[in-house]
DNA sequence: GAATTTATGTCAGTGTTGTTGACATAATAT
DNA sequence: ATATTATGTCAACAACACTGACATAAATTC
């Protein structure tokens, strides 16, 4: 017969992994509602969303720059970012130094638009930390910068360091 | 001139509230990527790997269990539902008390696919655990479940503790 | 017993987002 | 002069979500 053995890694139990993996489900689940539902009413979708945000927090990336950052094929980013530019939400200035660069920025409606959807994670965000508290939060940036690949961490501690 | 006040909310600044979403963003990104991985390599994605996770985690529920628990329409759990029981991932019986019901369990190869799937998240999650620490791992369920919307965080609460 | 509600299934159509692969162009680097 | 790079474009496809309508069988209510 076997004695239950007291021991420190309680967190490393199947029972706490499964609520890591649950709990990033749901909450993922949810963070991504608000914004779809607004954009549920224009001609976009949570790619959009993504470009809008990312070409807002970097402006002047480049298509590339994209693509390394949300991972996705040429062909994905082309559509979304080709109907933002068409609907002029975004600007794209050739590089001045690598003339083949397309340098993308967010034109006032498109800002106005992603601080729109922006609002709706900002606020649930902020309601999730002060629910939390500090101590909290700095728990979750640390555990969440750990879920991302390893080698990929150092791209993501550079834009959310920004 | 506007003096810079120390204040005790730093950490609800829009750059930790940005830190936030991005994190999440490209946690989640990565945390998907290897069961899709092994999922492309069969006629599967990544629904039929929640509903998977799902009738595991809650042998005998039902087809309305999953639909309030995943929250998509009857159309689309039907058509992943009814691949898996038609590879026999997934068999269902005929409610005890209700006939109406179909309750769900895994076949023996369910489990074995589910396990499969699951083994990647979980060590990724494991090491991501270590990495950060017991503390870090409280906070990080403790921001996350409040992300979650708050009338749904009693059914994830008795999911989680299951 | 009849009427209603519930649990589930199914069909047809649509939209977004991802994929691959092939090919094109212009600019930069070697 | 040639190769590489940054980007664009076209066609095709698959997964996964949606809506709306209709069907059936069982349970519940009047």
């Amino acid at each position: 017969m076997q004695r239950k053995l007291p021991h420190s890694n309680l967190y490393l139990r199947e029972e706490e992994l499964r609520r890591g993996v649950e709990l990033l489900y749901f909450a993922y689940r949810d963070f991504t509602r608000d914004p779809d539902e607004i954009l549920a009413e224009s001609r976009f979708g949570r790619a959009h969303h993504r470009v809008l945000y990312f070409v807002g927090r970097n402006p002047g990336t480049t298509v590339s720059g994209l693509l390394s950052l949300l991972r996705i094929t040429k062909q994905s980013l082309s559509r979304v970012l080709g109907q933002l530019v068409e609907d002029g939400y975004i600007t794209q200035e050739s590089g001045l130094e690598d003339r083949r660069q397309r340098l993308l920025y967010l034109t006032d409606k498109g800002q106005a638009f992603e601080k729109e959807l922006f609002a709706t994670q900002r606020d649930r965000v902020a309601e999730a930390y002060k629910r939390a508290g500090p101590e909290a939060v700095a728990g979750f940036w640390e555990v969440l910068l750990n879920i991302v690949d390893a080698e990929e961490r150092d791209t993501v501690l550079r834009q959310i360091e920004k």
